[in-house]
DNA sequence: GATAGTAATGACAGCGCTGTCAATGTATCT
DNA sequence: AGATACATTGACAGCGCTGTCATTACTATC
């Protein structure tokens, strides 16, 4: 048999309403009280039933994760990150996934939220940028927060990460490591993060006065194969660059692929730099150099801005969290700087 | 304003017991009655309230996806076929990863399924052999479904895939594009799938007259690392196999790795199959043939065994779904054949 | 047309919790 | 001591739905 407020409440010699206050942690209980209901709840193993509580609260202690993104790998770590902290809150995340192409993304989201309540929404891209969905969600008056949005919506707060500067750090490094010729290969036109990082390449080309030759700038859209399009493009030229940054891991791939291909071993005749850290980073040999993005931090953090909103006045507008350099096998090119 | 129950009894003109029933497909509705209950629920576009219905029937509409799987592909696609049954059937998906290394996992399931009191459990490897987990499921009295578990469990209905016909597929593909001499990489050794996967391959060598060379048969543990050594291994004979299976493509691609590294083109020199159809298979150059298992299938499957269980006199003890040979470029190697 | 059997419907309690508001206890101040 | 403030506690209704059981409306039978 379950165990109730009610047994709690008898064990603990006070009311069911106390044994609430207790268990929500709200103010105005004495201290004496407390412990006395904490140690009967505990002894009875008592657990709130979910259901009661939303239907009393209307309430539901669920979060939704909406998403329509191709790569599992990042739809598996915003996971993990905002499930870690509805763990830590009492709260658990529904995920659905999307299909934009199928034109009603907004009707979908529509029904689904009608029928299931949730508390919040946490919205990943492509999904944070479409106007329906938006919309709906605005006009459902449910809260929610985009992960890594291309657009900034006024009065919601975003979490995302800083590609420019984290492309810096990566130009850096291998300007550091002595390269001076470095490639540089573009994500998807339509990509927000394709702009982002590019600046971030220029920035570190200009702060040590490196000029960027325009034949080390390709375009790609983030596959493998427009890596490989592109890597031949670069390595193709009479003077061809020492180092290639990629501005994502799968272009990288296609880089190494073309380099092994023509014989040239990474890193010592060619360092290649990767972004995102996907599995792929660490399968190829060599392991990639690359940027970690802070995915699991993002969607934790999405998660907790919903579940804990901050107060009216220091709410900010986006939440930046930290991204890391991954320095591994493929820009480890002391070889040929020793000589 | 919400609308309940209430308001569509009163625009249908009958009790909210008789919408109720309308509402929830039961027997004993007058054909007349129930058009009218219908017709108004979607006038006021009504929906019901989950925890409402929880609470008054104490049944959560909410199933449980439970992993500790390293493979955001795998668990991707499993979720996404749960969705779709969940979607189906007005139940919502809620994931909980998990740790075993944590050594509690067993107390993490309790905690967690005490507080959320799910209508089922989906149990991915290898979670689906966790003594005990199995064991705290079976005292809560919750139901659940193991996909692709390695141990039966009496009483209760698994869904999975037919690894060794899988198996024996490729490897009668192989065997019809002309290869006799197929190397075989396994898998890792505490793998319930490496058994069965060799399996196949042994029963189509056979089934064609083919003897097993021992040097053509090589141990792997699934991981990119080992599939090169493996290829190191094979391709060092004297007399080298013209085909490898490695029995997943992740040890496929370290195959290829090293065939370009060896200047042995694949396909026309070396024909490479793999296992499992992860998103790398079609990232490595040349596409990779592979097995596609059945992920999508199984999860949609499994959710739908808690959610409509077959009545005990055909409930089966395994549900088996069909896997598809992916045939790409890595076995392409008519050239040769025809030569 | 009376009887029995079954289909269709409704009244009502109550699932386990929280919100509201009233009641009591305790401390502080004049 | 009496008054005032505030901290602490409890009674009770009700969230929106379904289960149970009673009631009423039909249908078939002889």
């Amino acid at each position: 048999m379950k165990t109730t407020i009610t047994d709690v409440a008898r064990l603990a010699n006070v009311s069911m309403k106390t044994v609430s206050r207790v268990l929500n942690n709200e103010p105005n209980v004495a201290k004496k009280t407390r412990e006395r209901v904490l140690s009967a709840a505990k002894e009875l193993r008592y657990s709130p039933n979910l259901a009661a509580k939303g239907l009393a609260s209307s309430k539901s202690y669920l979060l939704a994760l909406l998403y329509d993104n191709p790569s599992p790998n990042y739809i598996a770590n915003i996971q993990k990150g905002a499930i870690k902290a509805c763990r830590d809150n009492n709260y658990y995340l529904v995920i659905e996934p999307l299909s934009m192409a199928n034109a009603n993304a907004g009707n979908e989201v529509e029904k689904l939220l009608e029928r299931l309540p949730v508390d919040g929404v946490i919205l990943t891209p492509p999904l944070c940028d479409d106007k329906d969905v938006l919309s709906i969600l605005r006009s459902l008056n449910i809260p929610y927060v985009p992960v890594a949005p291309t657009i900034e919506i006024n009065g919601v707060s975003s979490v995302k990460m800083d590609d420019v500067q984290a492309s810096f750090e990566m130009t850096e490094y291998l300007i550091k490591r002595g390269h001076k010729k470095i490639g540089f290969i573009k994500g998807h036109r339509e990509h927000s993060a394709t702009a982002l990082r590019y600046k971030g390449y220029e920035l570190a080309m200009e702060k040590f006065n490196l000029k960027i030759d325009k034949n080390f700038i390709v375009e790609g859209d983030f596959s493998f194969k427009s890596g490989v399009e592109a890597a031949e493009n670069l390595l193709g030229l009479n003077e061809p660059p020492t180092a290639i940054f990629a501005s994502n891991d799968d272009m990288a791939a296609g880089v190494v692929s073309v380099a092994s291909r023509l014989g040239l071993e990474v890193p010592t005749k060619l360092s290649v730099g990767g972004f995102d850290d996907t599995p792929l980073a660490q399968i190829l040999f060599p392991q990639l150099t690359t940027v970690k993005q802070p995915i699991y931090e993002m969607g934790q953090m999405a998660a907790n801005l919903l579940i804990n909103p901050p107060s009216k006045d220091d709410v900010l507008p986006s939440y930046h969290l930290d991204h890391k350099l991954i320095i591994r096998k493929s820009t480890d090119n002391q070889n040929i700087l020793d000589n």
